[in-house]
DNA sequence: CGCGGTGTTGAGACCTGTCAAGACGTGTGG
DNA sequence: CCACACGTCTTGACAGGTCTCAACACCGCG
């Protein structure tokens, strides 16, 4: 159940059976969520942390008039909510994109392992600095990329992330995101994602229908993007 | 020294003697660092946290054709690169943009400290996800709100902020960013951000000059920067 | 077969960017 | 003390990327 999870952090540091071991005691029983739910609202109190096992996750906050923004979008392998052990309560909501599974760590057992194991520890902090780190890519897009580069760039960083979960293949992966959310994720609006995403077809950098995404030509697809996977901390090294 | 630190600690959680006196340690020498001068460079090896005691300084990611986008600004008090503790290496630069003065944390004693002190790691965890947090407010107001907004909301977030340091007035600050450095962190041109600000004396929210903020209508601010302070995580409680 | 969500297209508006020039201010050197 | 240089701030005219609004096409599903 926590295999994309280990994967996730073994691209990064070795865990050791011990440590899997004790992961693997925190992890609760598996569940299905709906697509659209949301997960965690924001502001509510959290009392366990999330990993997905399956299906598409958003970190979405809301502005009063309705407008949306995603910040992250987590997939089979992430924590969407690791963060809320140390907040308590999140700024975001948390939103099945589609149909999920999920299983809960409970608190009490996180703060466990803080006592217990170090190094797991500090692999689990590790995990969420990534997410932060994936937060400054996006910002980048957003204050400084044009639309055309956005869209590339975001195919780019999913294709990595979804290699590592262990559910893309060589050259491309399922897409399950409607345009509008798309736009969500980029600051975009979803008009403008659809004119984007018929440019990126023109040139023949990929190929979407049918929720399936074809990247026709990672290079050029990378360098519309000014995609550099540094950010993702693909290095394994002591932490 | 830590003062500052422990303070922006202890509106969230308690920190106990033991804990302070454990960080009191870890923190080696006062050192200057002159305004413009990179302190981390994106890609090198870190081996020591910085912790920030006076001046500011800027995480900054740079695109090849030279445009930058500050993703967060540091102050007194805060840490630059807690998360380089667990990375191992930055994502982006961390550049000095006044006279700063800085001590350091050889990750070493980090690491000791998440051996021995599990809830004073869970604290400095809680301080990485709470950049984090500062993240997604960023990106928020770069997808979604207008120059207008942002502008304001980054007035409103810094004036909280540096209450907690402890160099903020009740209404305003001392606020050296260049136009253009500012428009770094909103993903605006300084020839919008000149006007943005225009537009806010002449709605008279708020009065800068000679590097001084001044906030005439905080409340006002607030509205118009659509500004909502529950992200910055300012209730205390167990962590 | 009709419905709701999603994708597509067009025309026009608007916010922000670009380019360029000049004003202002401060520090330096003659 | 003046002259100058440099960075920063300000302003104007214009360009352009993205948004808005609206209509229509498509498609899976009940």
């Amino acid at each position: 159940m926590i295999e994309p999870f280990l994967r996730k952090l073994r691209v990064r540091d070795d865990v050791s059976s011990q440590e899997e071991a004790a992961l693997r005691a925190a992890v609760g029983e598996r569940r299905a969520v709906p697509a659209h739910r949301p997960i965690i609202r924001a502001g509510e109190n959290v009392r366990e942390s999330t990993l997905l096992l399956s299906g598409w996750v958003a970190r979405a906050k809301d502005l009063e008039n309705g407008e949306r923004q995603i910040t992250e979008i987590n997939v089979v392998g992430d924590f969407v909510d690791l963060h809320s052990f140390t907040l308590k309560t999140l700024d975001h909501d948390v939103i099945a994109l589609t149909n999920c599974e999920i299983a809960t760590v409970p608190h009490e057992k996180l703060e466990d392992i803080t006592v217990t194991f170090p190094h797991l520890t500090r692999l689990l902090w590790l995990a969420t600095n990534m997410d932060a780190a994936i937060h400054r890519e996006w910002m980048l897009s957003m204050g400084r990329r044009t639309a055309l580069a956005r869209v590339a760039h975001i195919f780019c960083e999913l294709l990595i992330r979804l290699q590592i979960a262990g559910v893309a293949s060589e050259d491309g992966y399922d897409f399950p995101l409607t345009q509008l959310q798309l736009a969500d994720c980029l600051g975009l609006t979803s008009v403008h994602v659809n004119r984007t995403l018929q440019e990126l077809r023109k040139r023949e950098l990929i190929e979407l229908r049918n929720r399936r995404l074809r990247i026709l030509d990672a290079p050029g697809l990378q360098r519309v993007g000014q995609f550099d996977p540094g950010y993702l901390y693909l290095k394994k090294q002591p932490r």
